[in-house]
DNA sequence: GTCTATATAAAGATAGAC
DNA sequence: GTCTATCTTTATATAGAC
């Protein structure tokens, strides 16, 4: 669609920043080419799209990114169910907050309903379905319970996300270390005894 | 501040239902006038501080409703942990989704610094801190081993309130059943063995 | 590829009649 | 308490020069 290039790709990175960060509403394409270094007018050069077209296209990245960042997790440590959850919580803390009541109830209504549907099939593929399997493996190797893996991997995807939420005076300890908490939690709630 | 009236009234619950559902950004003030039913021009009648006090009124409001209906639930099962836990549930997924990540990093920036501090410290202390304190009882009483329980209680609220993302596609059972679900598999996983 | 200038539309808000 | 009319500001977007 557009030639990629150092300047598109910084406005890409600005875009994905702000987006991820104060949602599609909140943002301003002013923001996103100041943080990029240009004036508004010239971001339309390398997004002909505008917003609507920019927030599409980075929001699908950063949900593909963050597909392949949970798989090379769960890859790494396979089949050690501990590590795997602990290695998918250190990249979700790594990255920028991923809010999907955000995404799916605020930001997505504004776009085209076609995007909005690719987008929501991307999240739950990218997010939910891997962190499922996971559970899943594990359960066939009959380390945990049968359960409803689905309710499961969205609570514990939710529980780590939701670390971002807490502002530094509710930060008492690092995150990754509250994540080893919960982890703890969910596995040793779903080992059978 | 202003009178209270039928109409008044109106108003704050159209605002409360949109703010809820997509945010302080995705919605307008034409949007709330329009779901209360009058023009938009009448609302600054009711709401002589604009969109930004009624945003603030009625999101205090809201939280302060999430209070007590976690309190009643806390004092009506007292001390039966896991019907505590259950009666949390019912009322969160009984209320619109209230997205905490959404309200601190989207919807409070566009606040007055003050007021956004005074939500800030109010939504903490309406949501997180009612929720451990019926784990932390619990944990006196013997019943769940010694954690975090500030991230334990963090887990659970998002467990919980991310219940509401699930479109219906993906929801295969009722919310309650799956919540029930996730709280057996905390409780199991903080029980000592 | 970036800018200045400008067009267009929408949003928040106020004044004043009824 | 509600409306019509209007004002001001901001946002998205385009045209065209450099």
């Amino acid at each position: 669609m557009t030639e990629p290039s150092e300047a598109r790709e910084r406005v890409l990175q600005a875009a994905a920043k702000l987006f991820s960060a104060r949602g599609y509403n909140a943002v301003t394409v002013k923001d996103i080419a100041s943080e990029a270094g240009i004036h508004h007018a010239s971001l339309y050069h390398h997004a002909p799209n505008g917003k609507e077209g920019l927030f599409v296209e980075v929001t699908a990245r950063t949900l593909t990114q963050h597909r392949d960042g949970i798989a090379a997790a769960v890859a790494q440590y396979n089949p050690d169910l501990r590590r795997q959850l602990s290695a998918i919580a250190a990249w979700l803390i790594d990255q920028p907050p991923l809010d999907m009541i955000r995404l799916i109830y605020s930001d997505l209504p504004a776009v085209k309903p076609d995007s909005a549907e690719y987008l929501t099939l991307l999240a739950f593929e990218s997010m939910l379905v891997p962190v499922a399997q996971v559970l899943e493996e594990a359960s066939v190797r009959g380390e945990i319970a049968h359960h409803d893996l689905g309710s499961i991997a969205g609570a514990l995807f939710s529980s780590i996300e939701s670390l971002h939420t807490l502002p530094d005076a509710y930060l008492t300890r690092p995150r990754q270390a509250m994540a080893e908490d919960i982890i703890d939690v969910f596995i040793a709630g779903m080992t059978p005894r």
